[in-house]
DNA sequence: CGGTAGTTTGAACTACGTCAAGGGTCGTGG
DNA sequence: CCACGACCCTTGACGTAGTTCAAACTACCG
């Protein structure tokens, strides 16, 4: 459990795709593949937690990590899931501060970790690097202001709509398509209990939705867009 | 209203205090000032819509912007409330796409407009101003990330409390202070009906709160924190 | 002093969380 | 391959926080 070891081959091409090396010149990526180091992390494993100092930059490879903040009494609330390719927002804290949430294995992951110490040395030396952080961080907060609107401006069926429809892809035509992930993570990503996730679901099987398991086939879009 | 000029000395005081300059070496700075417009706008004046392709900065000199995402049927919902020293994240879109919410002046407002292409283009040769960027945006993920969590975990009561908690700064002993914007504005930036802000605040009046108009007087901060 | 915009209060409604129990589904081991 | 068991998901019943609509009230600005 969370083996630690220098990137492979396999590894190096994910990471060479991923959404914050993709963008940079070569002379960065090899600096930031100098510095990478591979863990493989078992389910529900944590990875960094709220409040903690900031010392680590995490990708995903494989797998979800899913970010959540805790209340007092315990209960938690995820506010980002990170799949592969993604760089992990919480732990983008260049100015030497603290991880604003907490992060865990949803499942089996493959994550790598770059030392912020000298993630700052070569993003000070280097501006694609600090640009490429930017965006990356830039995309993210426009991924979270959408969750809050979302939260804030429609019901759960039109959420659970909404993301169904971002993610078939296909565009006027019935599809079917496999959720990546189990339903319980996909309600906290929506900001729902399971229980209401479920009830949305059987909800819009009137409007063309089919689920069984993690198979979700789509009738009628347009009837999906309406809502 | 919104006229165009070049930054006073006023202005460039500000602007040197402000959150993005302040981190920045001499020259990049300078060229910042150089290219920097600042703008005065009258209340409710638009700065960017949703959608629009993005092609300024925004930075808040003084007074209030709102930042928030329509609905199909014109409803809004607030996502971030910035005001003096602030970047306007939304706004912050280097890898030339578009706008992901409107930006409005909740008052009168005076801000500072930068050119993206150019700052791109400083961002590219100067590390310090795309470090600086970087680290903007990650306070204001993580902002984003509280409303998030905050939203999902407490009542409008202890919504309300935490934010006058933070601003009354004081420890332990009771405190009046003054809100920085009005009521209805406040209640979009926690996400509440303006309805349900005032009702909030009438039931913390049993725990020592007492609003009159913008002053608000706490008797009893220990009280609210147990909240 | 009057008007407009902001705020408060009330009443009805609704969406969602919570608790509790009953099914499915999947992976494991026989 | 089938059977078992654990986990996840579903369904029901209930309580409640917050929205919405409408109307009265208050503060601020001319």
């Amino acid at each position: 459990m969370n083996r630690l070891m220098k990137p492979g081959a396999r590894e190096r091409e994910t990471l060479l795709s991923s959404g914050l090396l993709a963008a940079l010149g070569v002379e960065s990526v090899a600096a930031m593949m100098e510095i990478a180091v591979i863990g493989s992390l078992p389910a529900r494993q944590i990875l960094f937690r709220e409040g903690e100092p900031a010392d680590l930059l995490h990708c995903v490879l494989s797998g979800y990590i899913r970010v959540y903040k805790l209340d007092p009494d315990g209960r938690e609330a995820d506010v980002e899931l990170y799949g592969p390719g993604d760089l992990i927002g919480a732990s983008v804290v260049l100015d030497g501060g603290r991880y604003a949430a907490t992060a865990q294995a949803a499942e089996p992951a493959l994550i790598a970790r770059f030392d912020l110490k000298r993630v700052r040395d070569i993003a000070n030396r280097r501006p694609d690097l600090a640009v490429a952080l930017a965006n990356a961080l830039s995309a993210q907060l426009a991924k979270a202001f959408a969750s809050l609107s979302n939260d804030r401006l429609h019901t759960a069926p039109q959420r659970v709509a909404r993301y169904l429809l971002a993610h078939c892809s296909v565009e006027g035509k019935a599809t079917s398509f496999r959720l990546p992930y189990q339903k319980s993570l996909l309600a906290g990503k929506l900001g729902l209990a399971p229980e209401a996730l479920s009830r949305a679901f059987s909800m819009l099987r009137s409007y063309g939705v089919n689920v069984r398991g993690r198979l979700v086939h789509i009738g009628d879009p347009e009837a999906l867009r309406r809502l």
